[in-house]
DNA sequence: AGTATGTTGCATGT
DNA sequence: ACATGCAACATACT
């Protein structure tokens, strides 16, 4: 039975799956340790093994968090703990620990996603009703997106310069030590945990998560804490190409990563993004000559820190409909079109080269990502960002709600950015940064043999040089499905269309049409200004 | 109302 | 390596 004068004392993890610079975590282990004989401690994460069967996550992210949490299992094991993996749902798997661990305490790290915001109410009324503390922090991020948003009255932020503006105003917040080695009188006892079912808490294996393993692709990027601090410390040793970093100068073709390829650390959090600007930030203080916001490195973790801030202020993030920041643009379906992108099969190379790597390896490069989210929708196949943003969150083993959206929106000119006559080219992109076609040749090794003159435009070699280099268009790889070079001209006119009624609604001149007013507004302000909406403009 | 600005376009020049 | 035209957007600020 259990020891009657011991309290429990737990930490919840979702995201912030690390043991260095998490408060919540450290809250934890400090309050053991002053009191180590009236305390246990249970670091906890929670698996719903229903999950398995609907969410949108493919095997090589279901690997990494796999890795992850059997690191993190190791890592609590260094200060004299363990993580402790409970298995069912958070509303279910709570009240029953509550009752038979005795919990006193229980804290985590706040998240902003709709669902996370509603499964945490959930929990916190469960815990009140049970007469339990909770504590949580806010760590995922540098700045806490609702302090951003209160500095800036009450309204997120909509551009970057903005927010930059915004954030200087605010402190960064201190960079935690590791946690002091828990007492070891605050484990809970060997036999006392075996007692419940042996096993019943260790981490999930690879086979348990992964339903099918012919999905995994070689293990480029391994999940974990350890693995995210050293590749952090590979990616600062050159001071001077810290200093230098300028994202668009980076090729989104090499075939090895031309960035740190810190960011499915981050969105797990197995590396602090405070800890990462920290470190930045002491390497610029010695390195006077640097580059600056938006393309140096400190300007990509503040990408991150602006979408969380919009994020926050929008359940709608994620859809076009409904949605305060997003565009009304009538994307069509077309299931073939769809399909052809989702698995590299265009017949544009330089497209599919990417869409394979992204299924392969769960990163491609962000400028890689920019290419094929311009071809799906605004630049060719005019389909909604909805559908990409589906793919990407399978695939990426970073993908984050907030950053996903948010990177959708701005390349599909739906929000952010707005400059949608700027049109990436399928073929041309890619051959400033690689013109021999490397990349290309190892992605799509089909199209291996033909000659850099046509490796990027496959539809310029004759049937007989085709067979020559043993791939034939429309049996070996296919035909390209659209003509880029009408299609992309087209779709700047949609565009045009798209805004043009975009604007028309915004200023109220639409407003004897409702359909449009109520599909477009959502939360826009026309909605709540319907009166003086006439009077605005014109 | 007008102007400056905006992470990373392309094609065609020098 | 850098300059220009292309057609032309929203946002922030004056």
């Amino acid at each position: 039975m259990m020891d009657a004068k011991h309290a429990t004392l737990v930490h919840w993890f979702r995201k912030g799956l690390r043991v260095h610079d998490n408060p919540a975590l450290s809250q934890i282990f400090a309050t053991a340790n002053v009191a180590p004989e009236k305390f246990h401690v249970r670091p906890i994460f929670i698996l719903d093994p229903g999950i398995l069967d609907w969410i949108q996550v493919g095997a090589n992210r279901w690997r990494f968090l796999q890795q992850t949490l059997d690191d993190l299992d190791q890592q609590l094991r260094q200060l004299h703990s363990r993580l402790f993996v409970v298995r069912g749902q958070p509303v279910d798997v709570f009240p029953r620990i509550f009752k038979s661990w005795r919990v006193e305490l229980l804290t985590f790290e706040t998240d902003i996603e709709p669902y996370a915001l509603k499964r945490d109410a959930a929990v916190q009324k469960l815990a009140k009703d049970a007469g339990i503390k909770v504590d949580t922090h806010c760590s995922h991020t540098i700045y806490n997106p609702e302090l951003v948003i209160a500095k800036n009255m009450g309204k997120a932020p909509i551009t970057y310069q903005k927010f930059l503006s915004v954030v200087e105003q605010l402190k960064t917040p201190k960079v935690l030590e590791l946690p002091e080695k828990l007492s070891k009188k605050a484990l809970p006892p060997k036999d006392e945990v075996e007692q419940h079912d042996e096993a019943a808490y260790d981490c999930p294996t690879l086979q348990q998560l992964v339903k099918r393993p012919e999905d995994l692709g070689p293990n480029k990027f391994p999940g974990g804490e350890t693995e995210g601090l050293r590749r952090m410390k590979e990616s600062l040793r050159d001071e001077l190409w810290v200093a230098r970093f300028e994202k668009p100068n980076t090729a989104p073709n090499s075939l090895e990563p031309s960035t740190t390829v810190l960011s499915p650390y981050l969105k797990f959090g197995c590396l602090s993004a405070r800890l990462f600007h920290q470190q930045l930030k002491e390497i610029l203080k010695r390195q006077p000559k640097h580059s600056q916001p938006p393309v140096s490195l400190i300007g990509q973790i503040m990408w991150r820190e602006f979408y969380y801030t919009v994020a926050a202020a929008e359940p709608n993030f994620d859809r076009m409909v409904g949605n305060v920041y997003c565009l009304q643009i009538p994307w069509q379906e077309q299931a073939d079109h769809l399909e052809a992108w989702t698995h590299g099969r265009t017949g544009y190379p330089f497209i599919d080269a990417i869409m394979r790597q992204l299924r392969q390896e769960g990163w491609i490069h962000h400028l890689a990502r920019h290419a094929v989210a311009c071809f799906l929708t605004r630049g060719d196949l005019w389909i909604s960002w909805e559908e990409g943003q589906r793919v990407f969150e399978q695939l990426l083993l970073d993908q984050d709600w907030a950053l996903n959206a948010g990177n959708w929106m701005w390349l599909s000119a739906s929000a952010f950015f707005h400059q949608y006559f700027r049109v990436y080219s399928p073929v041309a992109f890619g051959k400033k940064t690689d013109p021999q076609g490397h990349y290309i040749r190892k992605y799509v090794p089909e199209l291996a043999k033909y000659p850099n003159g046509c490796i990027y435009e496959p539809w310029k070699a004759t049937l007989a040089d085709q067979r020559a280099y043993g791939c034939v268009l429309g049996v070996d790889y296919p035909h390209r499905i659209v003509k880029h070079e009408l299609v992309h001209k087209e779709n700047i006119k949609r565009m045009s269309a798209a805004y043009k009624v975009n604007r028309e609604v915004r200023t109220g001149k639409a407003e004897d049409s409702p359909e449009a007013d109520r599909s477009v507004a959502g939360k826009r302000k026309v909605a709540k200004s319907t009166g003086n909406a006439a009077k605005r403009k014109r």
